[in-house]
DNA sequence: TCTTATATAAGAATAATTCTAATTTATATT
DNA sequence: AATATAAATTAGAATTATTCTTATATAAGA
């Protein structure tokens, strides 16, 4: 688990209630939630909080690396606040998304493309999504 | 390379000179274009063709398995019209996106997840995403 | 405590997409 | 070929997510 404050200290940006507060509904909401999400979170308890400084926020989060972004496919943007490598389920209509880890995968798939080397392309990152039905 | 006048026939989707263009423009632009780049290809012949109509026949196509839409981070939705199985490399920021067609890899990811059974979820469709740099 | 660069609030602006209602058209039927 | 009708298109208004602007407030170092 990671203490925020510090991560923030440590990127030089300043350490604001706000931020913590982004932080904190993101980890806690656990479920990859979009900006509105996040901003209705984190009003019950800072109800003057504003979407502009929740958008900022996050645009700074991605930026540092201290959180992630996630791909959808006509949903708005989500974020996530786990860093360790790791993949994607995703409801056909990509409404829920959840996690899947899985190290032999990173293992195999960062090896397999490595071997494979593709022409005039450098790889950064490889991203599993996984689309199907939630079954419960 | 497909009929797209017969394919719209066999969904049951009127044959218009609109559906034709839009489903043209796509793999004429073979690009993985969004609406807008669609729209203004179009425009060039068909200097009426409405936004609103370009958004419903992507939205159809889609619907109908058509065409396909890409995920992408933090750009706007994008269209690909190649429905075979396969995967893209992006950009950082996810401007420009090309097709990876990798049959082997198709085939050990699909065995791959086969046997390892995700609990509480079946799978329909895996889609890599491989983040680095063009170099040219 | 004071200073100042940085962050936030509030709300206006923008951009992508969807919706609405009137009109037009593709296709099935005569 | 003409007609009927369900479906599609147009034009522009409406909506929604996100970004921008500017004045004010605040964290952190001196």
């Amino acid at each position: 688990m990671i203490n925020i404050r510090e991560k923030l200290a440590q990127n030089g940006l300043k350490v604001t209630p706000q931020r913590v507060a982004v932080y904190e509904a993101i980890t806690r909401l656990n479920n990859h939630p979009n900006a509105e999400a996040i901003t209705d979170y984190i009003k019950r308890k800072y109800p003057n909080i504003a979407v502009g400084t929740v958008y900022n926020t996050l645009e700074t989060f991605v930026q540092k690396g201290i959180i992630s972004r996630i791909k959808t496919n006509g949903d708005v943007m989500r974020y996530d606040a786990d860093l360790n490598g790791h993949h994607h389920l995703y409801s056909r209509d990509a409404r829920r998304i959840e996690d899947y880890h899985d190290e032999e995968l990173n293992q195999f798939l960062s090896e397999y493309i490595r071997k494979k080397q593709i022409p005039n392309f450098t790889v950064e990152d490889i991203n599993v999504q996984i689309v199907g039905k939630f079954i419960d």
